[in-house]
DNA sequence: ATCATATATATGCGTAACGCATATAGCTGA
DNA sequence: TCAGCTATATGCGTTACGCATATATATGAT
């Protein structure tokens, strides 16, 4: 029988509350199309690592609980940007546990990282826009109404 | 022989750049998971109106050009949030042109809203998290790089 | 009057991102 | 030696969404 522990890996490390404000309970608790990519690459700036190993520093982005990856998902997107070159990998046995597939990234990899933060940075400025309008709204429709 | 002009409907209106930088040329152009229903939800609120003409006030948000919405989505997101009882609908045959389907939000539909705001603030704290760090790893590798 | 064009809505189809379930294998400690 | 952890990997289904296409009515030009 296989564990199954509801979420993919349980939390080890600092699994818990991200410094986004907890998602707890949300309905929907959506997420940048394609977000790991570059999630993933500005780990690997620092230094080559492997899957099971990122997904815990994705944490560090606010990518907890409700806005967790699958490790299925980490996987997959790292083994898409080695084969468009962004990173490369290698296996690492001498460390303890088993065999880890270590990645590092690779100029075209920089470039690529460097052109999703323009990217996210529209993004945000779309989000900002949204996120003022409506509170300009809410401030004009009735005095106050959503308990803030 | 149909029209087929490449992108939905051309540019009509304010069809021209944003006010979040333009996205032209860039490789992805990615965008929240869902953005259009709450784009529209709060082009509802100010009142009612039908989906080519919300297509239009969607550019207030940013959403022009690459980062456009195809018409066939947002027919299909109005569509959407009506089986949800979010908005309802009606045919306005007195106007001028074909009959438009008028949409107009309920109450349910604006606690999605305000659901989808909370979601939103949170999807911004992490993009602010990315790129702030983004920056300080690029300013501690190498005094300059991109040309900014 | 008629016909091209603009306005407006709608549907089929394919793809990409992604979550869930599952497979599998080596390592570690009781 | 065997349960459980670490680590990677794949099948499958769903959802969001773009592209192509279908359609119908209105309007303006000739």
């Amino acid at each position: 029988m296989i564990v199954a522990d509801g979420r993919g890996r349980g939390g080890r490390g600092r699994a818990g509350r991200g410094p986004c404000g907890r998602g707890r309970g949300r309905p929907h608790a959506r997420r940048i199309r394609g977000f790991l990519e570059p999630a993933l690459l500005l780990l690997l700036h620092r230094g080559e690592s492997h899957g099971y190993e990122l997904a815990d520093g994705l944490a560090g982005f606010g990518l907890t609980e409700l806005a967790a990856f699958d490790m299925s998902s980490v996987y997959r997107a790292l083994r898409a940007m080695e084969d468009q070159g962004f990173v490369t990998s290698e296996w690492d046995t001498n460390s303890s546990g088993p065999a880890k597939r270590l990645y590092s990234m690779t100029p075209a990899g920089d470039d690529y990282l460097s052109s999703w933060v323009e990217d996210i940075r529209i993004t945000r400025c779309m989000l900002d826009l949204f996120v003022s309008d409506y509170e300009k709204h809410m401030k004009r429709e009735h005095g106050s109404r959503e308990p803030e």
